[in-house]
DNA sequence: TTTAAATTGTTATAATATAACATCATGTAA
DNA sequence: TTACATGATGTTATATTATAACAATTTAAA
């Protein structure tokens, strides 16, 4: 479970838009969208991701340059995550899953090394764009 | 294995220098690195990347942004990768494990989808940071 | 209340990546 | 051999993603 932090207006205004976008977003494109609000500048929303990611509340997708609200109780603190990505329509969906979390969670490499973070992304086809 | 691709002089500049390379390196070092030999643009070095990655001779790092040589068998032609990345001195190596990566090609998400492609990136402390 | 830490605002710039178009090389089929 | 398709190259310009540096303000402990 997150822990519970107060959200600063920026990281609110910010994690809002994200949270109800149904789609990973790009940083210019929240830019775009927060313009309104009075958030003028890269930075500000570069800054308000980066705490975002940090307490948990956004991951970023690594290979899209996007971000997406985090909708999994189970991913401490962006310490652990997985998503499955469409390569034809791009639709993102975290995964949730006990046994891969604990398979990688205890994964140890060849020098005994255990790992406290990972991030993993699967490529494929959604049900939708399996049919077309 | 790697299906036998013959390199383009592009190609083949930019695969040595990586592949020699002891750590990920990334677009514009290569492009420094390769000016002496008549690659002078940025794309001239991306279509080399692009390609390199697509027949499995190199992966991209995609928390990086940085590219590494392929030194593992197992991978058929970039489709399923796995990573430790130090984040003390940033040292990257690729995992290769059985276990593990037939774990993560037989892995089925709750809609009982498969998964044609994988990216794994784990963090942590390498031997040499973690003693000091 | 004082003081440290975090957040914000702002301008400028760095770093990463692609568009568009002209040319050249290579292999294959008529 | 010629004609054609395909892939690779060279080049200029531009788009996209992200951070540096510094000043001001707010917040939360001590
Ligand atoms: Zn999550
Ligand atoms: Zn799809
Ligand atoms: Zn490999
Ligand atoms: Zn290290």
């Amino acid at each position: 479970m997150h822990k519970e932090h107060t959200l600063t207006k920026n990281q609110q205004i910010i994690f809002d838009l994200i949270d109800k976008s149904p789609e990973p977003m790009k940083a210019y494109s929240i830019l775009f969208n927060v313009q309104k609000k009075g958030i003028k500048a890269p930075l500000q929303v570069y800054r308000a991701l980066d705490k975002l990611v940090e307490i948990g509340k956004i991951h970023k997708i690594e290979s899209r340059n996007a971000f997406i609200a985090c909708h999994n109780s189970s991913c401490q603190v962006a310490n652990a995550t997985a998503f499955s990505i469409c390569e034809i329509c791009e639709k993102v969906t975290e995964i949730s899953s006990v046994g891969l979390s604990k398979y990688l969670a205890n994964f140890k490499d060849k020098d005994g090394m255990k790992y406290s973070k990972y991030n993993l992304e699967f490529f494929g086809l959604c049900k939708k764009c399996t049919l077309k």
